[in-house]
DNA sequence: CAAATTAGATAGACCATCGAACAAAAAACA
DNA sequence: TGTTTTTTGTTCGATGGTCTATCTAATTTG
C-alpha cells in the first residue's frame, strides 16, 4: 500500500528534479534545466514559476548571452530562500551546521551533549539558537532540520536503540518537530554521512558505494542505486563484525577476530598503547605516522590490510563503484589506503575489483551534520519514492 | 536523464499495479483491487476497462455476493489472455516452460544446447515451436519471451560475457526479438531465478533476500527492496569467491579457500571422489545422504558450515529477511541447513541474524525458466522504474 | 414490494505534461 | 539604421491522468 500515484505526485517529483538540477548547476537557465531534467521547456517554465512562488528560486538580473538570440536569464537559489540546519547528536557533543539551501556552509556551533534525553534535546535547541544568532538569522528562515544520531532508527523517526547514548524507543522526530514547529528528519549518523557524500561530497555522480567509518566501532553504510540501503530491519551496512583474523583478538561481541578489533579508533589506540606508544586520539596517530614512526606506520598498514580483506568480500558481493573512508578513518586514510588497495586487489575478484576506487571523504568532521543537511533538504522537498510492486 | 514523468507513465504504473494485484489475488472484484492498490474505485474502473480492451482481464459470469448489496463481479486473467514463454539457455540443454499470464505452468520441453551462437538460437526457436505444439497454442498467443543465460548481461540485452558458453558480446535480445517478432527479455540465469522466487516462489511478500545457487560454481543474486541489485557493472551477488578457509583448497581463480571450492556441486563431487565415493551428480549425493552414508553426511554438514560462514558476513552486511537455496543446492538443502544455521547464528551478529531464515527454493529445476517467465511478464507490462535523482 | 446497502459506471473538477504558436530580446546582416 | 535571424521563455490548447460526487444496478432485509 504505497503512496498514491497521481498528478500531484508527478509535480512533486519534477519540482524536486528541477530544484536539484539547479542546486548542482547554479546559474542555469530554464533551457539548461530542461536539458538536465529531460522535461519540456514549457513544463520547466511552470515548475520554475512555482518554485518562485515558494521563494526558492530567483531570476538573476543580468542575462547571460550565448552566441546569438535572446539571452538566457540565469536562475539562482537565493540566500533569502532560507537556511537548513544539520545536527550531529552524540553523547559528548552536539554539533550544528547551518547552510544555505544549496548546501553552502554558513557556520558551526557545538555544545557538550548529555545522556539524558530531555537535557540533550534542550541542548539541541540551545545550539541551534546560538548558531542562528551567530549567522544573524531567525527561526522563520529555517526551512528544515536534519539530525544524525548514533543509533537505530525506524521509519517513523523513532530511535529504537542507541547503545552509546543508552536510549531506547525515543520518538526524536516528533518531539523535535513539536519543539521547533518545523520539518525535522532524523537518521542514523553513518547513513546520514553517507547521504551527505552523495549530495555534497565525492559521490555526486556515483550511484553505488560503500561508506566506512571507524570511531568507537566500525560502522558502514551502503548506498545502492543512489539510495541508502537499510535492509529488512535497518541494520544493513554493519561491517564491524566481519571476521578478518581466525582466532584473532577478542571482540566486545564475544567472538574473535572481528574487523572492529583492528580498525576502529579505539582499537588502534589500544594496540599502540600495548606497544608503549601513547596517543590521545586518531589525529595524534596520524601525526606520528606523518612524522615517520615505524611502529605506527606498520600498524596502520596492518589496519589497511584487514580493512581491505573485509572490503574485498563486500566488493565481490556488491560490485560498488567506490569505497569511501569517513569519520576518524579519514584522518589516517593516506596511511591505510596503499595496503588496503593491495589487499583488495589480491583478494577481490577481477571484474568487480577492477573498477573500484578507494577515497577519503572530503567532508571530514562535518560529514554527519552535513548528512543532517541532506536529510533536511530531502524532507522539505519531500521527494517521494515511487515504484511498481514486483518486478 | 531518466524516463519522462508524465500521465502516460502514471497509467502504465497503475495498470501494472492492478494487474499484479489481480494476478496475486485471483477472482478479486474492482473494490478488492482498489483496496489492494490504494487506488480510487473510479480509477480502478477505468484501468480494468483498459485491461479488458487489451484482453488481459475478463469478468466472471457468476457474481460473488457478500452479505448485502449488489454482489461483486469477480475478475480473472483468462486463459485466452495468452501465454508466456520462459527459457533457460545452457551449454548442454535448452529448456522451455510455458505458462499462463498468471504464471500457471502449462508445459515443459527441452533439447540439447549448443556452444555455437547461431545453432543455439535456432534451437531456442525449435524448442518453443515444439512446446507450443504440445500445448496446442500458436505464436499469436505468445505475449512475451524471457530468457535466463549463464553470463553477464548489460542493460540493452546484450550478453557481454558467458565463459561457460564461450560467448562474448552477443546481442541476444535484439536477435531473438527480430526472430520472433515478439517482446523478449534476457537476464542472467541466477538473477532471473531470484526474480522468479519473488513473483512465484517463497518471496512473494519478502523484499530483501539472498538467493544462492551452487552448480559448477557458486552463484548468487541479491534482491534488495524488491528488485534485483546489479551493482555498478552487473557483477553484484558473486559470492563464490568469498574466502572461507585460510590457506584452504586451491580455487580456479588462483586464490585459496574460496567458498566455491567447498560448496558447488562440482566441489562436492570431487571431494567425495577423493574419499572413494562415486556419485554422478548432486541428486545421487542427496540419495546417499538420505541413505545415511556417514561420510556424505559429514561432508554436507561441512558444506553447510562453510556456506553459513560466508553468509554470516553477508547477513551482517545486508540484513536480509531470507536466504534461499536454489539450483543444485536445493537438492541437498535439508542436509546442509542445520549446520548452516548453526554457523550463521554463531557468526552473525545478534540483531541482523535474529530475523533471518534459511529456506530451500520451491521452484527447483524450473527456477531459471520461471525466471524467464517473470522477465517476460515484466517486459510486456513494461513497468517503469521511477525515482527522484538524489535522496 | 419498498428500503437499505453495496458494487460499479459516469460526469465533472482539477491538474499534470507537452507540442505549437507567440512574444521578447539579442546578434547578424543588408 | 532597419530588417532578418536566432534563441529564450510564456501561453494556449490538446490530451490524458486521478479523484470527488453522483448516478445506476443488483442484491438482501424488513
Amino acid at each position: 500500500m504505497s503512496a498514491r500515484v497521481n498528478s500531484a505526485l508527478i509535480r512533486q517529483i519534477n519540482i524536486a528534479r528541477v530544484f536539484h538540477a539547479l542546486r548542482e548547476h547554479p546559474e542555469s537557465s530554464q533551457r539548461d534545466l530542461g536539458r538536465l531534467t529531460g522535461l519540456d521547456k514549457a513544463t520547466v517554465s511552470t515548475v520554475v514559476a512555482q518554485l518562485q512562488d515558494l521563494r526558492l528560486v530567483e531570476r538573476s538580473e543580468q542575462a547571460k548571452t550565448r552566441r546569438v538570440g535572446r539571452p538566457e536569464t540565469a536562475l539562482t537559489i537565493p540566500r533569502s530562500a532560507g537556511v537548513l540546519v544539520g545536527v550531529r547528536l552524540e553523547p559528548t557533543t552536539i554539533r550544528v551546521v547551518t547552510t544555505t539551501l544549496t548546501g553552502e556552509v554558513l557556520g558551526h556551533c557545538q555544545l557538550p551533549g548529555s545522556l539524558d534525553v530531555k537535557a540533550a534535546l534542550v541542548t539541541v535547541r540551545a545550539v541551534i539558537d546560538r548558531e542562528l544568532a551567530e549567522i544573524g538569522e531567525g527561526w522563520a528562515s529555517v526551512r528544515a532540520i536534519g539530525v544524525g544520531v548514533p543509533g537505530l532508527m525506524d521509519r517513523t523517526g523513532t530511535l529504537v536503540l542507541a547503545p552509546n547514548l543508552g536510549w531506547r524507543d525515543v520518538p526524536i522526530r516528533s518531539t523535535l518537530e513539536e519543539m521547533f514547529d518545523c520539518p525535522v528528519a532524523v537518521d542514523n549518523d553513518t547513513k546520514a554521512a553517507a547521504i551527505a557524500e552523495r549530495l555534497f561530497g565525492l559521490c555526486r555522480t556515483v550511484e553505488d558505494y560503500v561508506y566506512v567509518t571507524g570511531d568507537s566501532g566500525v560502522g558502514g553504510a551502503l548506498v545502492l542505486g543512489g539510495r541508502v540501503y537499510r535492509g529488512a530491519s535497518g541494520f544493513a551496512g554493519e561491517i564491524g563484525h566481519t571476521k578478518v583474523v581466525p582466532d584473532g583478538r577478542l571482540c566486545g561481541c564475544g567472538r574473535r577476530g572481528c574487523l572492529e578489533t583492528y580498525v576502529s579508533e579505539a582499537a588502534i589506540l589500544r594496540r599502540l598503547a600495548e606497544q608503549g606508544i601513547d596517543a590521545a586520539d586518531i589525529h595524534e596517530v596520524a601525526e606520528l605516522a606523518v612524522a615517520g614512526r615505524p611502529e605506527v606506520r606498520a600498524l596502520l598498514e596492518e589496519v589497511g590490510r584487514h580493512l581491505g580483506f573485509a572490503l574485498s568480500n563486500i566488493v565481490n558481493m556488491l560490485n560498488p563503484t567506490l569505497i569511501l573512508l569517513g569519520g576518524n578513518l579519514a584522518s589516517v586514510g593516506a596511511h591505510i589506503i596503499p595496503s588496503l588497495e593491495t589487499a583488495l586487489s589480491e583478494q577481490a575478484l577481477g571484474p568487480s575489483a577492477a573498477g573500484v576506487r578507494v577515497r577519503v571523504s572530503p567532508l571530514g568532521e562535518d560529514a554527519v551534520p552535513m548528512g543532517g543537511i541532506a536529510l533536511a533538504l530531502d524532507c522539505f522537498l519531500a521527494p517521494p519514492r515511487l515504484s511498481v510492486p514486483r518486478g
